[in-house]
DNA sequence: GTCTATACTCTGATAGAC
DNA sequence: GTCTATCAGAGTATAGAC
């Protein structure tokens, strides 16, 4: 943790790539279809496979989900880190806006990998349940410290702006449609509701 | 539609409520394991049936879905409907505040039959999948009349307030632990974000 | 390292006795 | 209205050839 949180350049060891395929199948088909609707059989289908070959790869159908849940955390977190690091300045609203779009972007942008915001944990694996829910919140850490900076008139209102902006962005999967507005025009109509009228 | 919406007293024909028993053990599996993931053995045993005998009350898996999805739509209208015959009077944002309480508590307090708020619309049956949407819409189009009514300086903004309030609400599904505020704390507390601070 | 073939369990659903 | 018995197929996972 001295010089880099990611140790690994990019992609540390996809061996011969054919890992990645498995990875790939497996979050299009959880995204697209959910977890429990998505069978071994479709995953390897899709990534060109017999079923049983998959098992080289991953130990287990939930070992993928992980997987594909890391990769979701660790690609939106930094969309989110990369947004804020190109704007130093100040200005809290706006630093909450750039990241609340970063974060949009990434969640509606069409990409699978986007179950960060899994609605649907497995409720049969508490473990399981317990490792993905601190993933998002390692994730979520991010907006508290945005929000906290905020010049609030209440400062116990923060952590009821923060359920409201996460929710609603979170909750936009549901509704969005790719024909609609831009996912950073959305994040703005969002701040710019809780930030009551410009000066 | 002349003198009331609801022409049925209460239950209109749970012929000899053994159909009741099979209905709730479906939602009350539904939404603690998801629909995928629950089997028609499963609603059967906690029925109190065999397998087979669920198909004399219901022909499908996805007929029980749609019950499920109809009767959740019908208790938290009524809920909001009730809560709104209460308070006749004009003040748009406490309207809107106590639909939302009552929306919230509905939600989060423990029923089942909840799923209105289905997280999970099944992907591959496009024709069921529209039939829920339509059944949700007709039930938010309530929050849109009261988003209407509210005094904003800008009426554009009436779509994101709305989309903000019910995404929100929604996913506080996610996060809400029975142990904390109550539900139509949070809805106050949500209210209170948006309309900035009071007179 | 990757694939083939397969084991074994569980799925939704049906037919017909009672 | 519920049960017994059963179907055909899909589910995850494994063993072992290549």
């Amino acid at each position: 943790m001295t010089t880099a949180a990611k140790h690994a350049p990019a992609r540390p060891k996809r061996r011969n790539n054919r890992q990645g395929a498995v990875l790939d199948a497996a979050a299009a088909r959880f995204r697209q279809h959910g977890y429990a609707a998505t069978s071994m059989r479709d995953i390897a289908a899709d990534a060109g496979m017999l079923p049983g070959s998959l098992y080289y790869h991953y130990p287990a159908k939930n070992a993928l989900l992980v997987a594909v849940h890391e990769e979701g955390v660790r690609r939106i977190a930094a969309a989110v880190d990369h947004a804020l690091a190109g704007i130093p300045e100040l200005e809290p609203w706006r630093r909450l806006e750039a990241a609340l779009a970063a974060h949009m972007e990434t969640l509606l942008g069409g990409g699978d990998y986007s179950l960060v915001v899994l609605r649907d944990l497995p409720a049969d694996d508490s473990a399981l349940r317990a490792r993905l829910v601190r993933l998002r919140d390692g994730y979520e850490a991010r907006f508290k410290t945005l929000c906290r900076a905020l010049p609030l008139t209440d400062p116990d209102a923060e952590p009821w702006l923060r359920m409201m902006i996460l929710g609603a962005a979170n909750w936009a999967r549901v509704w969005y449609r790719p024909g609609g507005k831009a996912p950073a025009e959305v994040a703005r109509q969002f701040i710019s509701q809780l930030k009551g009228a410009p000066p």
